[in-house]
DNA sequence: ATTAATTCTGTTATTTTTACAGAATAGTTA
DNA sequence: TAACTATTCTGTAAAAATAACAGAATTAAT
């Protein structure tokens, strides 16, 4: 039974010890960013969401678990951004054996090395919002989707390391089509257009965004539109695959 | 006397297990790109410079140690730009307890975690080349330069890890004004445009780079030229303080 | 048929980028 | 001291990209 929320304390001897991988979950909706936040039964704090490193398992696949057991998705983009690894950042009193036997009921040894100073290898995740399929953990109160721009109080370090997922977000906006992951599979212009208007925090000329955005060639114009409401339906794009990987590989450049 | 080479095999309690800090620090001379490596003694491979986190300090103060211990100076400027952990990536049948007792006259024990796995927290280090003072460590059979694109075999897969740096640099060289670090106090634009060649492996036009770069504030030319040979001697700049840290608060766009 | 809401599209002025080479200077040599 | 060598310095014009700007078109609801 590996890999489940209870196999650190009973099998702590299968991880690499005083190392996280967090993961900055992020999905785009309403024409905000949203962060996929998880609320511990023990402390009722907020945290973004995270796990250990198994012992036969990359840093990778292990983010890559974490991300896809919250998500139900495979293959997401995780970027690693940053590592976090202050003396004191993980200290917490309610974080302790005798709470957390009592909650799961299991027998946990006082030296744990999660009660322990841990060293947090951050990665942030892009999701398609619609399709993602929360998926709330045992020893979870909540889990689910908070704007960027208006956190509950966070465990730790964790709003820094959410801030510093957002900056590196920006930063790598220039380099990589980061809407191919936020957004749907199909996708119309104003959609992608408030995207870009949301990560980098500025308003973009509509005219001007589409004539550089298309010329970069990263998207195609289908046939179809999209009927959302009492007004002109938008036609739908969607990312040139060819393009895509091309972009990932060699770095693109598009600044807006 | 902590922190030194032989603290690890001593006193392996006070350090953070399976965890080490590895340091790309990079010069600039001679048109290239020069990455200090060290030769370690008992295997005789060349690895990027390293070190481990100590249970009181942060992994950026380990990192900083590590690079201020190897190159003399301090307050360098250090970037995070990954962390490298694939489970079978530090084996090396070389490497155990025997071999380092012969080596160091310790007695060191069989299951000291630097035998297993550990994750490597990746920093890429920036340093006037003229300044550096290379120290030597007693257990290094050498440590000195070597340019990127012309490197030995080497450790591990410090290989990528270098690789992986200079993509990072690559990609912030248009956000942070990387020159800064990399060039003396006062330089000349002939030094700063092939630094920026050498980074991005391009050649750019004398005047338009000179063009752009001026334009953006970030340098001062000085009134004192340079004496460097039988030619015109060319004008010192030196970066502009203010418009320095301000580009590294609020990211600087210098696209070429 | 009207209305409300939103998408779609074009032009011009300005700015930035690109491409390109000859004059100037400092030290060395004849 | 004149010529030479090596390198720095500088300007312009054409092309491309950017920025600023708003009215016509479409859809669904009333």
């Amino acid at each position: 039974m590996a890999y489940t929320e209870l196999d650190i304390i009973r099998h702590p001897e299968s991880y690499l010890p005083n190392i996280q991988v967090d993961n900055v979950i992020l999905g785009y909706h309403d024409k905000e960013l949203k962060v996929l936040l998880q609320q511990t039964v023990a402390t009722k704090k907020w945290s973004i969401t995270g796990g250990y490193v198994g012992r036969a398992e990359s840093i990778e696949e292990a983010a890559n678990r974490v991300a896809s057991s919250r998500t139900g998705l495979e293959n997401l983009f995780l970027q690693q951004f940053r590592s976090f690894g202050g003396v004191n950042r993980s200290e917490d009193p309610e974080k302790n054996a005798a709470n957390m036997s009592k909650l799961t009921g299991v027998e946990v040894k006082k030296d744990l090395w999660i009660f322990d100073r841990f060293v947090s290898l951050a990665y942030y995740t892009l999701t398609d919002f619609s399709t993602v399929k929360i998926k709330k953990w045992s020893l979870d109160a909540d889990c689910r989707w908070w704007p960027v721009n208006d956190l509950p109080p966070l465990m730790f370090d964790h709003q820094q390391i959410i801030s510093e997922a957002l900056k590196s977000l920006r930063m790598h906006i220039a380099f990589y089509p980061i809407g191919y992951e936020l957004l749907s599979d199909k996708f119309t212009l104003p959609e992608i257009h408030a995207l870009y208007e949301t990560i980098l925090g500025r308003t973009f000329d509509e005219r001007n965004f589409q004539r550089k955005l298309l010329s970069s060639g990263i998207v195609t114009k289908l046939t179809e539109t999209k009927r959302i409401g009492p007004h002109r339906a938008p036609f739908l794009y969607k990312f040139n695959k060819v393009q895509y990987d091309q972009a990932l590989e060699n770095g693109l450049v598009l600044i807006f």
